[in-house]
DNA sequence: CAATCCCTTGCACTTTTCCGCAATGGCACC
DNA sequence: GGTGCCATTGCGGAAAAGTGCAAGGGATTG
């Protein structure tokens, strides 16, 4: 078994269920942090005296208060400890249910289990370390069928995402298309932007903008 | 101290969580359920027997899966509940960070504690089961910090939370003016609504409907 | 009762978005 | 090289949204 785990989650309950859980799993060594920054931290201080982590369980969201925060997600904290730490195993554990963006952190950050926080989770985060211990990857059964299933399959290429992205930020059409001619985009013209658009309409089976967006938010693709 | 506590939270975690802090408070009988209509079950079982649960814990959301529910938050839970057991004590223990929301569970439902999912929560949830064993109304810390710091004063009422909701489906503006036309809202006309998101945009400093849309998804109004 | 304030609403005008149509040009396939 | 397909783009008119202005209408205050 794992001999020396890092938690990352906010919520206080939340990391302590966790610790008893992990506990029983008898791993000897288990810290909980309530912050990213402390997080990364404790990795860094752990790998200079040659005990490294593991694994690193971590929420994706932690709530600001009045601590200056320097990393504010979980994405970010992965992606720094990655960095000075490639080899750590990384388990997520959200309220995170949009099939998109767990597919997308595992496509970019290589996560090795997601877990829901959810009614039998304390089953699903001990069979996900058991796994991750056998070098395998993990995600929640509710998820399995859903990763692969075709149906939540749309591929929406970096224009698409881009320009929802832009439109969420709050461009009008009309500087969206600035934005792509200043950086020699294909399509670029403001009337190739709105037949996109009309494209992702369809697609998304939007009636309006702003449904447009509202549901490329809700199924997490930006 | 209590001799019996009812749970009711749909995060397996959270949950045993919760149990372990409570135990540590010497409180000899510690139920925990996962589904709203499962906790009702229990009270009226105790009650039935002579050993009535003294009191509740209970989180507001409970993600809906494959079984049918009657009821589907904490707030109907606490309602049904009070109905055939008046004096029981009723904690919330929730993510919701809405004042107004929390405000209104004191005035409608009557609550005796409500505690926040947040990092200091085990402390918090001690404190507020002292309290409320002395009779006493218990509101978490960063309640009280919430109401005097400015940043999380955004107060949106039901009408803009409507606004914003028939927005994100989809709806245009004169739908949308139809809609509260035909459920006699004060602002109904097209203008009216005009007029709304005009305020709206400027409360969350939103250039287009999109973006304030956008805005709204991601602080969680809607 | 008058003065005042704020909200609602309609009107008119501008800006922005929507969408069909047609011309152009690249690319693949025959 | 010819043919067809599709993405890109401009144009133009229609639809939708944004906004200033002013006319009411309550409610409050002096």
């Amino acid at each position: 078994m794992f001999q020396k785990v890092l938690i990352a989650e906010d919520h206080g309950l939340t990391g302590s269920g966790l610790r008893e859980s992990l506990a029983a799993l008898s791993i000897p060594e288990i810290i909980v942090v309530h912050y990213c920054d402390d997080a990364l931290l404790k990795i860094k201080a752990a790998l200079q005296h040659d005990k490294p982590f593991e694994i690193l369980i971590t929420d994706l969201s932690f709530k600001a208060d009045y601590k200056n925060r320097n990393l504010v997600s979980g994405e970010e904290l992965i992606a720094e400890v990655k960095k000075i730490q490639p080899d750590i195993k990384t388990v997520v554990y959200s309220v995170e249910n949009r099939v998109g963006k767990i597919k997308t952190l595992y496509d970019t950050l290589e996560i090795d289990a997601f877990v829901g926080k959810e009614r039998r989770d304390i089953n699903e985060i001990t069979k996900a370390i058991q796994q991750v211990l056998e070098g395998k990857i993990y995600f929640s059964e509710s998820l399995k069928h859903a990763l692969r299933s075709s149906e939540n399959h749309l591929e929406l290429d970096e224009y698409d995402i881009l320009l929802l992205q832009l439109l969420a930020k709050g461009l009008k059409q009309e500087e969206i298309a600035q934005y792509f001619q200043e950086r020699n985009y294909h399509a670029s013209s403001l009337r190739s932007i709105q037949d996109r658009l009309g494209k992702l309409k369809t697609i998304f089976g939007a009636k309006t903008p702003v449904h447009l967006v509202a549901q490329a938010m809700e199924r997490g693709f930006i």
